[in-house]
DNA sequence: CGTTTTTGACCTGCGC
DNA sequence: GCGCAGGTCAAAAACG
């Protein structure tokens, strides 16, 4: 198990944490509500450092996605909660670069390169909790699958994604929780330098979904009942979900399972869906 | 045909 | 130092 899961784990996290006006501030740090600018492409760990104001260790946060919907089957009920991680993984930048890059040179030397010299940096993340029967829930962006493990406290396997966007490196996980097989726990890291685009397949996210994107992390609030700080942050990150659904979630966040419609059911802190 | 998913192997980090 | 578990890569297969 790594030591960042700890960390980060939903409502465990405490490293991390920011004040209720912070909130807002740090998410636009993070570019959640970015347009295009953040750094993409440029796939350095500077971004992080700058992003966090010099800490490039220190670093987590998180990268709301803007929930979606044509594609979700059911997800209809869906409780949705986040937290904020912090601290534990480093993540690599380089690596990200050699992997976004399939013409980098085998991941070998980048592999090999890039851990022995220096750590890798960690990159904000967000855990959501969600209540839902589908595992990867829509957010409006578009996902990879590069990975797949089995998770020694759960039967079910870890799903690891990344977007698609070959310029950003946002990565996402998505695990079923041991506990409530119905409950998923999908763990951003890294922020999108872009909007959310196009559906796979299914579809193009609608403009409203893209608008969502762009301005869900400022209008959002913290669950009040989340035991953690960190909760806030994730509960941010509901926001992510759906378009229109922002102030939804908001409201169902930070007073009751208010709920959307037919997108979230009700927010569940972390800490207290444990019951 | 292009893209995504699946799956096994490999690498890294951490705890003991 | 060894073993365990997590995380990532890459080749092959599947799908649209």
């Amino acid at each position: 198990m790594d030591p960042t899961e700890s960390s980060w784990r939903l409502g465990g996290g405490d490293e991390f944490f920011f004040g209720s006006d912070k909130d807002s501030s740090i998410l636009s740090e993070f570019g959640w509500n970015i347009p295009a600018e953040t750094s993409c492409g440029v796939g350095d760990s500077d971004r992080i450092d700058s992003n966090f104001g010099g800490e490039s260790t220190s670093d987590y946060v998180s990268v709301p996605a803007p929930r979606r919907t044509a594609t979700e089957p059911t997800a209809v009920e869906e409780k949705v909660e986040a937290s904020v991680s912090s601290s534990s993984s480093e993540d690599q930048p380089e690596k990200s670069m050699a992997s976004g890059d399939s013409s980098q040179p085998p991941a070998e030397t980048a592999s090999k390169a890039r851990k022995k010299g220096q750590k890798r940096i960690r990159q904000p993340r967000f855990a959501f909790v969600t209540k839902s029967e589908v595992d990867h829930l829509e957010d409006g962006y578009r996902w990879r699958k590069y990975g797949q493990k089995a998770v020694k406290n759960s039967p079910f396997p870890r799903s690891y994604y990344r977007c698609t966007n070959s310029k950003c490196m946002v990565k996402k996980r998505v695990e079923r929780s041991s506990e409530d097989p119905s409950v998923v726990i999908t763990t951003y890291e890294g922020q999108h330098c872009h909007h959310s685009v196009g559906y796979p397949r299914g579809g193009l996210i609608s403009h409203d979904q893209a608008l969502f994107a762009s301005r869900l992390i400022p209008s959002v609030h913290y669950p009040v009942g989340l035991p953690y700080s960190h909760s806030l942050h994730a509960a941010q990150s509901q926001h992510v979900p759906a378009a229109g659904e922002i102030g939804e979630v908001h409201e169902a966040i930070s007073s009751q399972p208010q709920v959307d419609q037919g997108l979230l059911g009700d927010i569940v802190p972390s800490g207290m869906r444990n019951g």
